[in-house]
RNA sequence: GGGCCCGUAGCUCAGGUGGUUAGAGCGCGGUCCUGAUAAGACCGAGGUCGAUAGUUCGAGUCUAUCCGGGCCCA
């Protein structure tokens, strides 16, 4: 039989307690057998282990277990492997803070091997961390056999998808810009450059004359043209100019052509019209003025000959095959600068025209691309400039003066001055970064944007908006997917590179690479470490030619790796393996869940590779939640101090309580406000609501002995207060289950809510007298057996939302039966609904009786008629005529609920609702009519006749005492069942009134006599005034 | 600079397809009720529904622009 539940509970320790129960008899591994089931398959999305989990993993972390555990009710069989992201750079960067390494040349000193060791036992020191609070919240999730990305296994599939890609032509190597330290001779990562933004950094600002030899080709012919002429450009960079291959203009927007006198004669600039005023100055004289389109296709002097100084000349030009950019390199002899388009060009500051070096910048490389332009690279990476130049050995910033005063002895120079802006530098050595292009692998995404954007369009996105919104958008203006890092810590990328042909090649799995591999390095390769450096020793024999092959250097995007789960997890090294998972039902998935701000990270990898190697999506169902901001609505971050630690929530208010608040406090795409004391709302709110009826329940059947095997309850519910929960209570399965079918957990949980609320307040309140009742009648095994089917069927609804809390309630309520329902709520069947049991008609009615009794209350209380005064009638109106229909059913819920006599209907066309309505005051409330008090609001009116005859003033004393005499048995520590007696001396009224109401006194206090005269020794005496009179109380219990 | 999301009471949030008086919870003041409750009921204070313009007989809701916050990308 159940146990007597206390209304005091701590949700931490009952969640304690179920969690050893889940351990003992191994739930979770339960919940995942039984072969006849079909396979529900969710991808865990890898978390960085780098970091302790914070409160925002949990959020994650509850939509994911939500669905699954659902699923589990539902019949499925779900599939949750766990996962742990465990390269690159985050790894690479603590492990560097840790030792003191502040560049790669102290990484390689220090050694590789031991480096990518450290790396291996940072990851995992996380991954303890992780594990706890993931098994603490109740994220069901495999976790002893997860996927790793550092398993060589993971890696060989990394290794076999970019072979897929290889075969296809989807692989190259092209220019990437970086911002880069020529200190550290590193690039950083976009994060790291966001460390050492610096504000008002002084550059040099230089206008800067690029000669036009052939005028007639830019400005059109005519006379009067200067005979010098120059297009003139800003820079901040001087030392970027030696790599010019292009300047930019903007087509719409209108150029002129000015002449201004200097010692050298008269001569012609062209720059933005707009600028003309703040550059050149209003006493210039314009020639002539045009559109910047007129410029486009010209051509220009370069400022200096890099050929002729001995740095090599490039051109980008298109691939093979490809319709898309220029994005491969060929060296050419010479070049000719060209005017472009730039849709970049800002007429706010600078000429209107930008000078463009594609080594350097990533805009310049992408205009570099988009229009096929020279490559000028005479910088090394140390920052130093190369070949021949008057300026060459210097690093960059100190060469900006000698160009600035190169130029301007050559009359290149028109203005020069100091620019102050915020710009990046090195977060460890303060070295002001370098824009530069430098060499990287790349995936040709952009080859297959049609597809990648047809694929979305088949995932079902939650919100909706982020498919064709931010996703979508990102599709469409894809770029190609940079996937080499010159790291250390990451999947080796696999391409060899012939010594004597310098072919590539790349290698598939790793008996592709035993199989080529020259004879010195074959042995040991089933067992070799797939990661750097032992890789790196790995030489193969070239399949053109004779030569030796050495893998390159870099490794790959982490990106890489965790979008390559959906295979990497089960090793899939070949077409076969593909076919067999998805045989298998193992990919695609039908669910993921992960936050915003993996559009660019885990979302996008996940379906870069799958489209690029399988053809179709690998999720087909997404929820993507907003980001956890902390309680002023600040994002949360280390710097800020204002992360909630995820424990201290969980040891004050519970795991089921944080859960509950991320479900339902908004919606999952929004951005959410996370605090203590918002969980603690929920907690007092609901869990508390819900707990308390469940007390309540507990209370009362364990003084009746109820069991709910034996005593069944009347087939059709006696009363109307049962019918109408029961009818909200098969709604609410419809609705909840219809909510978690279509991943919207947060509806369904709000309908809980309410529902939660409905029976605590209207439900239980309404029959707390049926369950008092000293027999064991038919009506009372209806209100248990109602009571009973809300509660056991709630603990199912909530299963998947609040886990602990409905594995409690289940095991008391369910399992404490012989013989009754699954080990663990976890592996019962989700509730389905009884449809016929639905009684809108009922419900509305009910509605409307919370309404009336609402408003009657409130004319009561504007009367000054406490509930306890018994009134002779009400008058009530409704706002539709047919809701009227409505009143014959809830007269009897009116009368109690309001202790009102009789209930009458006002029909629509009575002049009396007219009259209140015309006597009530600005607000339109409430009016007095003689001894009418009304309440009115939105067409309804409760009015409550005042007149208090001497019987029903004698009625609402004996209700009185019976009040005190209840305070009295709690003030004495009675238990609610205990018989007593009652004493008590008082004016010939209180004798009246205890002569009239004597038997309802009796009956209601529990009395077993009541006695006229001084309390016997023992008992608990209080002295009351009712109504201006004294007297005396005192209880006995009985025995 | 581009894209996306958000902006409703002091706080957290609801408010299909435009339509009576814009709601709930928490908090605050008051009254009541209590034989489950850390609860509940009723009243009150608290809203130019971010701003402006437009469409409309009618806009929190639709359109445009702007402002503020957030995220992602430059």
């Amino acid at each position: 039989m159940f146990s007597k539940v206390s209304s005091r509970v701590s949700f931490p320790d009952m969640e304690r307690e179920v969690l050893q129960y889940w351990k003992e008899h191994d739930i979770f591994e339960k919940s995942e057998q039984g072969e006849d089931k079909a396979l529900f398959m969710f991808y865990e999305g890898p978390p960085t282990a780098n970091g302790s989990p914070g409160i925002h993993h949990v959020l994650a972390r509850a939509f994911k277990d939500v669905i699954c555990r659902y699923k589990t009710m539902k019949g499925f069989r779900p599939l949750r492997k766990g996962g742990w992201d465990t390269h690159g750079l985050p790894v690479e960067l603590e492990v560097e803070r840790q030792l003191g390494l502040t560049s790669k040349r102290q990484i390689e000193e220090y050694g590789i091997a031991e480096f990518n060791e450290k790396c291996r036992e940072s990851v995992f020191k996380y991954v303890r961390e992780w594990e706890d609070l993931t098994d603490r919240i109740g994220y069901w999730v495999d976790m002893k056999d997860p996927y790793v990305t550092l398993h060589n296994s993971y890696i060989e599939t990394g290794w076999w998808i970019l072979k897929e890609m290889w075969e296809k032509g989807l692989i190259y190597k092209g220019m990437k810009g970086t911002p880069h330290c020529p200190r550290c001779v590193s690039s950083l990562s976009s994060h790291e450059v966001a460390l050492g933004y610096q504000e008002n950094v002084p550059d040099p600002s230089v206008y800067v004359k690029f000669p036009v030899e052939d005028a007639t080709g830019l400005v059109g012919e005519g006379d009067g043209l200067p005979e010098k002429l120059y297009l003139l450009a800003w820079t901040t960079t001087p030392w970027t100019l030696p790599g010019n291959t292009a300047l930019a203009v903007d087509p719409q927007a209108d150029y002129s052509l000015v002449e201004v006198e200097t010692d050298e004669g008269t001569e012609g600039l062209i720059l933005a019209d707009a600028l003309v005023d703040s550059v050149v100055g209003e006493s210039c004289r314009r020639v002539r003025s045009f559109k910047g389109a007129e410029l486009v296709g010209g051509s220009y002097g370069k400022l200096y000959d890099a050929a002729a100084n001995g740095v090599e000349v490039f051109r980008f030009v298109r691939p093979e095959g490809s319709t898309g950019e220029a994005t491969m390199l060929e060296p050419v002899d010479d070049f000719t600068p060209a005017v472009i388009k730039g849709d970049f060009v800002s007429l706010d500051e600078g000429t209107g025209i930008v000078h463009i070096a594609p080594a350097f910048g990533d805009e310049d490389l992408s205009a570099g691309r988009g229009d096929a332009l020279a490559f000028v690279q005479q910088v090394d990476l140390q920052g130093v400039i190369t070949g021949n130049f008057p300026f060459a050995g210097k690093f960059v910033k100190d060469a900006d003066k000698d160009i600035m005063a190169d130029l301007e002895e050559r009359g290149l120079l028109h203005r020069r001055g100091i620019y102050r802006h915020t710009y990046p530098f090195c977060w460890r050595c303060k070295t002001p970064l370098l824009y530069y292009a430098k060499e990287s692998w790349y995936i040709r995404t952009t080859a297959m944007k049609e597809q990648l954007i047809a694929n979305n369009r088949k995932i079902n996105w939650h919100p909706e908006y982020i498919k064709e919104g931010r996703f979508g958008e990102w599709l469409r203006n894809g770029v190609d997917w940079a996937i080499s890092r010159e790291r250390y810590w990451g999947t080796p990328i696999p391409f060899w590179q012939c010594e004597s042909c310098e072919k590539y090649h790349c290698v598939g799995n790793v008996a592709e690479l035993k199989r080529m591999a020259t004879s010195e390095c074959r042995d040991g390769i089933d067992t070799l470490d797939l990661h750097r450096p032992y890789v790196d020793k790995v030489t193969i024999e070239c399949p053109d030619c004779d030569g030796v092959m050495r893998r390159v250097p870099e490794v790959m995007d982490a990106w890489f790796d965790s979008g390559a789960m959906p295979v990497a997890q089960w090793n899939v090294t070949s077409r076969e393996d593909l076919e067999a998972i998805r045989r298998n039902g193992l990919f695609p998935a039908e669910y993921i869940s992960e936050a915003v701000d993996q559009t660019r990270g885990w979302f996008y990898s996940l379906l870069a590779i799958s489209t690029l190697v399988m053809g179709q999506p690998s999720y087909e169902n997404v929820i993507c939640l907003g980001l956890i901001l902390d309680e002023k609505g600040r994002k949360m971050s280390k710097s800020l101090g204002n992360i909630v630690n995820p424990w201290e929530v969980l040891d004050a208010q519970g795991a089921d309580a944080i859960r509950w608040y991320l479900f339902t406090a908004g919606q999952p795409g929004d951005s959410r406000r996370f605090s203590q004391r918002l969980v603690n709302e929920v907690v007092r709110r609901f869990m508390l609501t819900l707990w308390n009826v469940y007390s309540f329940f507990t209370t009362y059947a364990e003084i009746d002995g109820y069991n709910p095997k034996e005593q069944h309850g009347p087939a059709e519910p006696t009363s109307e207060l049962d019918r109408w929960i029961l009818s909200e209570m098969n709604q609410l399965v419809l609705q909840v289950d219809e909510a978690l079918d279509g991943y919207e957990p947060t509806n369904g949980g709000r309908r809980i809510q309410e529902f939660v609320d409905l029976l605590s307040n209207w439900y239980v309140r309404r029959s707390r007298r049926r369950f008092w009742k000293s027999e064991n009648d038919e009506d009372k095994l209806s209100a248990y057996s109602t009571l009973y089917a809300c509660l056991v069927t709630l603990c199912r609804l909530m299963a998947p939302y609040t886990p602990f809390v409905a594995e409690s309630m289940y095991q008391n309520l369910v399992r404490s039966l012989d013989g009754e329902g699954a080990e663990s709520v976890h592996l019962d069947d989700f509730p389905t609904a009884d449809v016929s049991r639905i009684d809108e008609p009922l419900m509305e009615a009910t509605r409307l009786a919370m309404k009336l009794s609402s408003l009657g209350r409130d004319a009561r209380s504007r009367a000054g008629k406490k509930v306890r005064l018994p009134l002779s009638r009400a008058l009530v109106r409704t706002r539709d005529a047919s809701e009227g229909m409505h009143v014959g059913r809830i007269v009897a819920q009116l009368r109690e609920e309001l202790n009102i006599k009789e209930i009458e209907l006002v029909q629509h066309g009575d002049p009396l609702y007219e009259t209140a309505l015309a006597a009530s005051g600005r607000k339109k409330r409430a009016a007095k009519l003689g001894d009418l008090q009304a309440a009115l609001d939105g067409g309804y009116m409760v009015a409550i006749d005042t007149a208090v005859t001497p019987e029903l003033a004698q009625e609402g004393m004996a209700r009185e005492l019976v009040h005190r005499i209840q305070n009295m048995r709690r003030a004495a520590g009675f238990e609610v069942t205990d018989r007593i007696f009652l004493y008590f001396e008082g004016p010939a009224e209180v004798r009246q009134v205890v002569a009239t109401f004597g038997d309802y006194v009796r009956v209601e206090t529990l009395a077993e006599a009541i006695r006229q005269g001084e309390a016997e020794e023992g008992a608990h005496v209080e002295s009351h005034k009712l109504e201006g009179m004294e007297l005396t109380l005192g209880v006995r219990r009985v025995g």
